[in-house]
Formats: structure tokens, sequence, C-alpha cells
DNA sequence: ATAAAAATGTTGTATATGCAACAGATTTTT
DNA sequence: AAAAATCTGTTGCATATACAACATTTTTAT
């Protein structure tokens, strides 16, 4: 099994090995909920996530967790191409299930070898694009945070996932209380919201299937509660 | 006057020129508060602030505005490298003062030219670090709009700023009203919570002048209004 | 110098929100 | 299959917050 997406986009699994070794890259597994590493203690390595699914989270002086990042074969991860500042916080790179990580040095990614693959171009071009992607990603979230009520953060995150799954449906990729934590807002608060949205019919829950009833296109969705 | 940071970083004037001839690049003026683009409208140019000031600003459907970037000469924008999801809302580069722009198109920053330029690498390699820069940026106001209460927002950004200023005192970036919109808050209760640290000795404020009494590195800064 | 616009500072009020605490449902582990 | 852990759903309550409305100061434009 080989992928053709996130940092292999545009690479065969030829290509890619011979760049690895060139590279002096390495591979590493790990088990579930283990920490693959945390930042602020020194990393010039990125990480490429080969097989399995990785959370970046951080966790506050009083506990409380944010999900940071949500990663997924084909994407990379590292303290030096990260979106996150060196900080004060805790921040850790953390498997949700079995994981193959490969390594290879920053230095090798930014700078030109002597060989001059001619892939390596294309690894830098994939690589500003997942970061581009990252990016666009925590500019997502900025937006749901960015509303003032929960109410509005719920509608706000309900319309970019239905926009994002082309329907008015679609799964959570998560928990409700999870859920709570993305929109850092107090879970108790939120159910209280979900369950006025689901009694003005705006929305449709069930399981983790997520359906709803307005336009995600035009903003209409700012409607009054029916008191 | 030559800039040597941001995109300009390890080129000199001499290289850069070269390079812009190379692109068939172009430079272009704009005078305060003109709208230099509207993300959505077809654009794959990349824009080189070479002087002056720039907002990235969302306009919500309500009229509220959000800041989502803050420009300054060495940084670029454009939507191809944005950090901003092609989403629903308006999105304006708006010039704050006066300002060059010189544009350049995406494929030449990406694609290696023939004449293979040993600075092109060095460009790439610029360009991956201001949008890792950028996303630092976004993941911080992340990270502050993430706090449950405006106080713990406040808090957030003053230790945050203070931390880059390697002070305990620093220049506010804009004006309170603003900072409001960059908290996500209500001004007038951005407002009240300022006045209770002020009350509390936490802080100080003199026109934009702000002095944090709270140690930046240790999180103690949690403590309880005096009522 | 004057007018206009923007920013600051304040207050009252209805409501949304965080917090705590709980019971039941569901999932995971043993 | 039983036990443990997590998730869901709900409620009461104190308080923080959004909203509106206003006076005053400061900045910007003319």
């Amino acid at each position: 099994m080989y992928l053709s997406t996130g940092i292999f986009q545009d690479i065969t699994e030829e290509q890619f090995k011979k760049m690895m070794i060139c590279f002096h890259s390495h591979q590493k597994h790990y088990p579930s909920n283990e920490i693959i590493s945390t930042y602020g203690t020194e990393n010039s390595k990125i990480g490429i996530l080969l097989e399995g699914e990785i959370m970046i989270i951080r966790t506050h002086y009083d506990g409380r967790q944010t999900i940071l990042e949500h990663l997924e074969p084909g994407d990379i991860f590292g303290e030096m191409l990260s979106v996150i500042p060196n900080s004060i916080s805790l921040v850790q790179v953390v498997s949700v299930r079995p994981c193959f990580v490969q390594y290879i040095d920053y230095q090798c990614l930014i700078k030109r070898c002597s060989k001059a693959c001619p892939w390596h171009s294309t690894f830098v071009h994939n690589a500003l694009h997942l970061i581009s992607q990252k990016a666009v990603h925590l500019s997502e979230r900025l937006e749901v945070l960015s509303q003032r009520t929960t109410r509005e953060k719920l509608i706000c995150y309900f319309s970019l996932a239905s926009f994002h799954s082309h329907s008015n449906t679609f799964q959570l990729p998560f928990s409700l209380s999870t859920l709570a934590d993305y929109l850092s807002v107090d879970r108790s608060a939120m159910m209280r919201e979900i369950k006025k949205l689901k009694d003005d019919h705006l929305i449709s829950i069930v399981k983790r299937r997520v359906t709803v009833f307005f336009d995600r296109t035009t903003p209409s969705y700012l409607q009054e509660t029916h008191c």
C-alpha cells in the first residue's frame, strides 16, 4: 500500500524510497496513545505519518487540553515546520492509534542535496502546500472561535463541516465532549445550545451524524430562537 | 533602502532584482485605506510588501470585522499561499498606509525556472518560513481565543505580547477597540475587565503602552479579583 | 483652526455561559 | 460477562458577557 496524497503527491514510491535513502531517513512504529514527541525539547526532525492517526495537543496549565492538529497519513509534523509557537505551554504529538512514522532531517528538506534529485522540488512544493493547508485549518478554527456566542460557534462549525462534505449531512470527526473542547466552550453549555438548535429545527444529531437544515452558503442562519 | 528580512532574507538587492526580471514581475503603489485585493476573485499572484502596512480583514455578514493578518515590509500575501480558506465570508487585503507591492506569479515561486538561479532555493525557503510564521501567529491567536473568559483572553494576549517584547512593558499594535475585535469580545465588556485588571494591579495602560505585573513565564497569573 | 470621525470610558440590563454535580447510556477494557 | 471508563444529557446557580446607549476625549481630515 502506498499513499499518493499529502507529501507523496506526484511522487512515486520508487522515488520516495530513493529520497529516503539519500536523506538517511528512518522509520519508527508507535502503539496507540503514545507520546511521540514533545515540542520544545529540541527537534530538527520532520515526521511523515505513513499509517495511523496523530493528534497534536496543547495542555494548558490548568489541565485543560486543546487539539491543535489532527493528522492523517501523508501529513507531516515537526517543530521546525510546525504551526505552533514555541510558547510556554506544553505541546505534545500523540498517537491516537498505532502509527508508522518516517523521519527526515529538516535540513534535508530545505537544502538542495548534491545529487539534485528532480523530485526534491515536488517534495518541497508538497511541504509548502501542506503547511498552507494546516494554516487553512487553523484559520477555519479561528473563524469558528471568533464567533461570540456558543450558538454562533456551533452554527459556524456545522456550516464549515457541511461545506466541506458538499452535503447538508456529515459525520462528526470526534465526540461531543471533544467538540466542546474544539469550540472552547463549556460542554454542558454547549449541550444546552445544541438542544435549542434541535428545538429550532436547525439541526439534527443522531449518534455522530449531523444534518443541518439551514443553507450553508447564505448566512441567513442567524435566526432567533422561537421564544 | 533595501530590506533584509522576510522574503529578502539572505538575498541581496542585486539578486532580487534579477529574479524579478526573470519572473516578469511588476510593482504597484497603493494609497492609504485602499482595497488591494479581495480573495475569491481569482488570484494566482503573490504580493510582496516592500513598503507600508497591510491588514488582511474578514468582514462578517453582520458587518463585524476580524483582522486575520497584519503585514509588514518583507511579508508576502496572496490567496495561493494564503492561510485563509476559500470560505464564504469576505476577505480583503487593505492598505493601512501608502504601500509599495511587488507582484510575482505563484508558478514562478514553486516551479524551478530554466535558468536555475541559485537564489531561488533561498527564496522558496524564505516563503516556507514566512508561511510557517504566519501560521504561528494564527496559532497564537488561537491560543488567546481558546481562553474561556475575557479576563483570561486579555491575560493570555498580554502574556504573549510581553513574551515577544522580552519585557514586561510593550506597545499595543492597535487601538483598544481593535483589540476587542482581535479577542473577539464585546468592547465594553473588555473595558470592564481591563478596569478590573488595573484594580488588581496586574496591568497598567498609559495610551498604548501596556505594563504587566505578573510573571509572563509562570502561569500564576490566574489570580482572583480582590472581592 | 474647525469640523468630523474614531476611540475611550462608563453604566444598566437581560441573557448566555461557566461551573458543579448528577444519572443514565455507551463504549472500552479486563 | 463483568467492571471500568468515557460520553451524553440535564439542571441550578452565580457571574460574566453581549448589547445598547451615552458622554467625553483624542485623532484625523478639511
